[in-house]
DNA sequence: TAAGGGATTGCCT
DNA sequence: GGCAATCCCTTAG
């Protein structure tokens, strides 16, 4: 296993929403729980900036959306759906909503967790029996959440660069194409170009 | 205080 | 491809 190093404080403060969501591209999402660790190459993002209709902090903080004005480098877990959950790393100054979601990740670690993780759901409700296959463990952004084993009540407001869950600086620096693209399931902004992906990634959630 | 609705997923037709 | 599931937060009254 090769030496991965954390992204520091400065790779969160230094790039603004939109640059920080490509620039997440190619990096890998790890979190080292006592499970054991999982981690994924994050291939597909979202910004949601400031002044956006679509981003959860557009009105103004409130209870929900409070990480989202924390230092940039913190997570913003939220509940969607009421039932789901999804992860972003909040982006921007200080006093500023901005966040980039995390929404899908070619798993590269715990493969066997994260699929245990994924169909404990399933198991408990008797429904599914194959195996979900390694496409299906994070191409999504409330699958990785389940797969990287990603909770609301532990990891909101948690640090990226502190503690057990961190994005690493990718392995090669082979620059891989980014297609830019119109973000999903959303009303308000729709039209907006705010989402990346890596091309011809398989473990991208839509094309 | 009440009611609407959502940055999704997976099952059913 | 269409749609139900399922909560809590947010907004309106």
């Amino acid at each position: 296993m090769a030496i991965q190093s954390k992204r520091p404080d400065t790779f969160y403060q230094q790039h603004d929403t939109l640059t920080l969501a490509q620039k997440l591209l190619g990096s890998e999402l790890v979190h080292d729980s006592p499970e054991g660790r999982t981690a994924g190459i994050i291939v597909e993002t979202e910004a949601y900036l400031w002044g956006d209709p679509a981003c959860h902090a557009y009105r103004r903080q409130t209870t929900r959306n409070a990480a989202m004005f924390g230092p940039p480098g913190t997570l913003y877990v939220y509940l969607i759906y009421g039932m789901y959950h999804c992860v972003n790393v909040v982006s921007g100054a200080i006093g500023i909503g901005e966040a980039v979601l995390i929404r899908a990740l070619e798993p590269t670690e715990g493969l066997d967790l994260m699929r245990a993780r994924r169909q404990e759901r399933y198991l408990v409700a008797g429904t599914k029996s194959k195996p979900l296959s390694d496409k299906e463990l994070c191409s999504g952004p409330a699958k990785l959440v389940q797969a990287m084993g990603i909770r609301l009540a532990e990891h909101n407001f948690s640090s990226l660069t502190q503690g057990p869950l961190f994005v690493s600086s990718p392995f090669s620096a082979a620059a891989a194409e980014i297609v830019t693209t119109t973000r999903i399931g959303i009303t308000q902004g729709a039209d907006l170009p705010y989402r990346f992906y890596v091309k011809n990634n398989p473990f991208v959630s839509k094309r």
